[in-house]
DNA sequence: TCGATTGTTTGATCGAAATCAAAGACCCCA
DNA sequence: TGGGGTCTTTGATTTCGATCAAACAATCGA
């Protein structure tokens, strides 16, 4: 469906409609617009990846791709987070990466999808199979730019997250995770708002923080309950940090 | 230089020459030609990247980019094993990627280098600047769409690796290292020839085994021993490696 | 509002791998 | 061919985080 189209040939504006509401919104009003990769496509490649995904609402706890299945569906997230995890026959979970709104989610390109993603908070996806937007990409440098600068940079992560589980003990796991929350938190929110950095809430329960650090659940409590009684941090509920004192935290992370 | 200057212009021909004495040798002739990021690149592309990149020699132990320095240099690895490491201000240094002849090394795309990469054999490298190279992949999407595919595949195997150092044990984390190391030793040699699959020879000292498994040096050499002594492998000396039971240690090595 | 369920903290004990220590094997080359 | 250096193995001991166990706090549905 093309924009030259005229506006007032109603059947086609019921179409269009009907699209609109089967698949997607319009996208330049999407929230994450500017920052997911489909940023600085021109109008009329936003139009046809548009009509390629559709909006889809998970709730917190929800599967969207499973590790060894084949890989079917690629997403941009646009709001809540989702991790990414891998697992061992005996049920051992170790998660690989944790992804926020903006990001890329899937695995792109032909393979089967090495691991599961599972929602962490209420999320709401836009959705592309796998086999359309492989395509869609190929045939569009620009996005494949973006995602390939987007890849890189998750490679560092990874890189760097196993430096922490190669080498960092129990403490500096912890206070590594509590900055790099902060942080990734922080840059959700428009630039002004710094709020996020020393105050968020965890989308994650003990559990997953040890899944993701690579410690037990009694671990992970024992040294959160340490940085609050040496008064580096605020543990007000379960969910809620405050950073008190990020300059000792960073010391405690303690990477070069 | 064009194809399209005449060959008999001897000026124009000693000038190419000159230049495939300092620069590269004829791509055509490259011993990963068919396996590296170049693969695909039509003849006269591939003339224009041989004239960016210059073969190099390093030694063992030489290192070819910095952490945290910028990344002035890419390149293809055409011979030998290398290592990409991490360290923390106290010395502790993680391993976070090996890699062998084809696989592309370097950060592309403007960061500081977020890791050392430093040669664990004596290897030959076809090495780039990293501005050139920045500007010809950007120019030839069927490059950074090969460099897209092997970045994907690099993160699955990073994440692998996270599942290895956050929740397998000492004697799973070598047996995965041997057949990680055998498969990935193996696809380097002609199809036909599997004898590297159960004998090779680990690029790798005891410390470095270390600092790839998250183990110390004492750990990695009792495992060792251990697999030895039940039968599972062989160690004729210090670097030699035949593995007797690859079933059984893949069961050890338990990923799902 | 209660009671059940789930998630978290705290305590006691255990164990795998780290650390400390020293002997042994291999390698280079003078 | 032997001696000094490096790397590896083996042994003794310690330690950090895991495991086992139980109390405690928060959440939610009836």
């Amino acid at each position: 469906m093309s924009r030259l189209v005229s506006d007032y040939d109603t059947a086609v504006v019921e179409t269009r409609v009907r699209h609109y509401l089967k698949y997607m919104k319009d996208c330049s009003q999407c929230v994450v617009r500017n920052r997911a990769i489909c940023a600085g496509l021109q109008p009329d490649e936003l139009l046809v990846l548009g009509r390629l995904g559709r909006k889809q609402v998970v709730e917190r706890g929800q599967t969207v791709a499973w590790e060894g299945e084949e890989s079917l569906i690629v997403a941009n997230v646009i709001a809540g987070v989702l991790k990414i995890s891998m697992s061992m026959s005996d049920g051992r979970e170790q998660i690989v990466g944790v992804v926020f709104p903006s990001d890329f989610i899937g695995r792109p390109f032909g393979k089967a999808s090495p691991y599961s993603i599972t929602a962490l908070t209420p999320a709401e996806l836009c959705i592309f199979t796998r086999s359309a937007f492989d395509q869609f990409a190929r045939e569009h440098p620009e996005l494949e730019h973006k995602l390939l600068r987007r890849t890189l940079d998750e490679l560092d992560r990874a890189r760097e997250w196993m430096l922490l589980l190669g080498k960092k003990s129990a403490g500096e796991r912890i206070a590594t995770l509590l900055l790099e929350m902060s942080t990734r938190l922080g840059e959700q929110g428009c630039h002004a708002d710094l709020s996020y950095l020393n105050q968020f809430d965890l989308p994650l329960d003990r559990q997953q923080i040890g899944d993701l650090l690579g410690l037990t659940i009694e671990t992970v409590s024992r040294q959160l309950t340490k940085l609050k009684s040496d008064g580096l941090i605020d543990l007000p509920d379960r969910k809620h940090v405050i950073i008190n004192d990020r300059m000792r935290l960073s010391e405690l992370a303690m990477a070069a």
